[in-house]
DNA sequence: AAAAAGATTAAGGTTAACTTAATACAGGTT
DNA sequence: AACCTGTATTAAGTTAACCTTAATCTTTTT
């Protein structure tokens, strides 16, 4: 059974794209333009998550993630903003509207995917708990991350990259995704900067947890 | 019953070549020299791989990918996009527009022969996780093998050359083909070469996994 | 039996990753 | 504003893993 998506924003560049590579992974795909469809599309469809750019004509983002939330059909929907680059954050992040992520543009459609698949596995909201066999715990919503009993305090960009790495254990995460998914696909930062973060995390967390793949990439162990 | 080409580049001197060489390969080739045409030819053609030059003027090779794409009937052939060596591939491969393979110009026809075959006779897209009855899976997300219960890790060739061979279980993998699809048509390792990571793939996995045919290639038993 | 193809082993060179230390930067505090 | 503290990034040197080749041995084919 397909996962149903649903994608708002105003410009049909960017809705052709992005439907056309959800597709290819075998998302069922609704679009639209602006809120007011939006909230017509999502009341036929009932997708399982809906992408949504925040900055739109008529009615924004924000206002559509609210109305969206007070349907009792579409509460348990997730939600991902699609927010540009810089722009001020804390507005919408502090107004919490009820989203379930924010992925900031430009983004690579692979990234998106992977995003989203990484919510949909973890259920939204409610599964921001994250563990493996091996005994690393991942709280999301406590920033914090725990091996074995021990919590462990990590600074923002180790956190992050930690949580990518657990969002689907097992998993490679190529340093290209690491760079674009943790650093962001505008900035430039060096291959070496994704090292010794590694490095800081093995020393905090310990050295089993994270294994490399030469020439690949890094995973969790499971 | 002879596999359909399409060729589609602007600059009529390749075309003639590669269509001389694809033809006297068996090839059924028909031309277009821009992304409109392509599209027309394509429908009415019905071909079973397309060779796309990515720079050309009025559509180019990208746009002409994804219109092919959105082409119900159309949405299962093969595309292979032509692209100039030292082109910016991350705008193209991040751009991610559904292509499944990249050859870099200049190619010489034979090799692109070879390529088209190996594409042709992976089908395209690998699946993610590939198994045998006799116990070998592969997982390309976790990048990982298993034999029976315990995994395995290897390192990048190794690997490449596995995947390859596990894209088709029970179909051999000529000398020439695992070359150019693990080590890239422009590279020229010698043959002892394949030997040696053949023979530490059995080590790690196990001797039985992978047969050898003297004179043609290996595979891995079903 | 000779020739060809592949298997095996060890060794060298290359590249990617690790490590350490130094610098730059941000946030908070006096 | 100056200072302190912790974090992020870069640079440089080191280490380790990997890839490839060469040389030799074994098997298969003619």
């Amino acid at each position: 059974m397909n996962k149903k998506v649903l994608l708002v924003d105003d410009e049909p560049d960017i809705i052709a794209i992005l439907k056309y590579n959800l597709e290819k992974e075998g998302f069922d795909v609704r679009t639209a333009t602006n809120g007011k469809e939006g909230i017509a599309v999502a009341n036929e469809f009932v997708p399982d998550i809906i992408v949504l750019d925040v900055m739109m004509p008529e009615m924004d983002g924000i206002e559509m993630c609210i109305e969206l939330r007070s349907l009792p059909k579409l509460q348990n929907i997730l939600i991902a903003f699609l927010t540009a680059r810089g722009e001020d954050y804390s507005q919408i992040a502090g107004f919490d509207s009820g989203a379930d992520d924010y992925i900031t543009k430009p983004i690579k459609p692979r990234v998106l995917i992977s995003r989203l698949k990484a919510l949909l596995r973890r259920g939204g909201v409610e599964k921001v708990v994250e563990e493996t066999t091996s005994g690393l715990r991942i709280d999301r919503n406590q920033y914090a991350v725990f091996s074995g009993d021990n919590e462990i305090t990590l600074p923002k960009k180790e956190f992050e990259l930690l949580a990518l790495l657990m969002s689907k254990p097992g998993n490679i995460f190529t340093r290209e995704i690491i760079l674009d998914t943790v650093w962001g696909s505008d900035i430039v930062v060096g291959d070496r900067t994704i090292d010794v973060h590694i490095r800081k995390l093995r020393e905090k967390i310990g050295d089993h947890y994270i294994k490399t793949v030469k020439g690949v990439g890094y995973k969790v162990v499971i």
